[in-house]
DNA sequence: CTCAGATGAGACAGAAACGTCTCACCTGAG
DNA sequence: CTCAGGTGAGACGTTTCTGTCTCATCTGAG
């Protein structure tokens, strides 16, 4: 039997990749019948309700683990890039699909996790950690733009998945150049 | 009289952010009508093998400009990112459309193009003014995440445009922590 | 003003995908 | 083994979108 969140994950993988992606492609990718995703799933709408609803759950989820108002703004960003591998993939079909889901509820629920994100690089400013010169809006930005590149990256098998924070923490703490 | 390029650049950004957008909506957004963008693109496919050939135009333009063999590779880098700022929608379109659209030759010219890159950050790992431990396959996907990210913000008027090369080079080389 | 060329609105046939259902078969617990 | 629940394949009617066309109108150069 599989799983729905085995189906859900799969499908943000796959839609992250094919926005365009039919129902038939996306229950194949799933590895289920089009009858099967429709019976957990009943219809695109419900299964992007779903999927949004999970990329939300885990990223608060990731915000929980991470507590981003202990300790060193720092430690907390990179506690909170850790966090967010499982939600990458949802992170990379959020960004794929924009503003293609459009409903009221879910994007209240990102702005609550936009601020959070942002207001942890606002604290690390304040605190003397981060630059002043970038926008705390454009980091948090840049966190989901890094997040999401390094998940299909890892999807296409071009980087490890075990690589992912490293990756992502590094270059945005401290960007390519050598210290 | 709607030039051919402005519709393509209004393209790109509406799909940009809208990847399932049908083309009524694309020709709307392109401030024409659905005729009229048929006129000029006989169909889906061609529009997109439009979009792609003008994005790798682009890309090549931005890579000319930059002259990445040319000086430190830090610098290079910075000249790259202005470069492609012109680029950008397009690269936040590529992004978002992925495997979507996937003949033969645009892919090569992409392949060139990414190694250009990639040859960019080795060379300035070698000259030991990139770190090590970021492998210029990552660094060269991290350029185009977060140039398409900040196109995204500049587009969605969370950012200026003014300040996209200062916001992708500034991440990039030196990250979020301060000096 | 004229007129060639461009445009938008709308029509239309066809294709693809959709949502949904039925039925035969499968799976796994008891 | 039995059987409840799950599944896949395929059918079917509906919907949406597409590609394309016609025709009336608009635009801008001469």
């Amino acid at each position: 039997m599989k799983e729905r969140d085995d189906i859900l994950r799969a499908a943000a993988e796959f839609l992250g990749r094919r926005p365009n992606a039919t129902q038939d492609e996306i229950a194949r990718a799933a590895g289920v019948s089009r009858a099967t995703l429709h019976r957990h799933f009943a219809g695109r709408t419900a299964l992007f309700a779903a999927l949004e609803q999970l990329a939300v759950a885990q990223m608060r989820q990731a915000l929980a683990t991470a507590r981003l108002a202990d300790g060193p703004a720092t430690d907390a960003l990179a506690r909170l890039v850790a966090a967010s591998q499982d939600a990458s993939a949802y992170l990379a079909l959020m960004y794929s699909q924009s503003q293609e889901y459009d409903p009221e509820h879910p994007h209240e629920a990102w702005a609550e996790i936009d601020a959070e994100i942002a207001a942890l690089f606002r604290r690390g400013q304040e605190a003397g950690e981060f630059r002043l010169d970038l926008g705390p809006a454009w980091l948090a930005d840049a966190f989901y733009s890094l997040a999401a590149g390094a998940a299909w990256s890892v999807q296409t098998g071009r980087a490890a998945a075990r690589d992912f924070t490293h990756m992502v923490t590094t270059l945005l703490l401290h960007g390519a150049v050598r210290r």
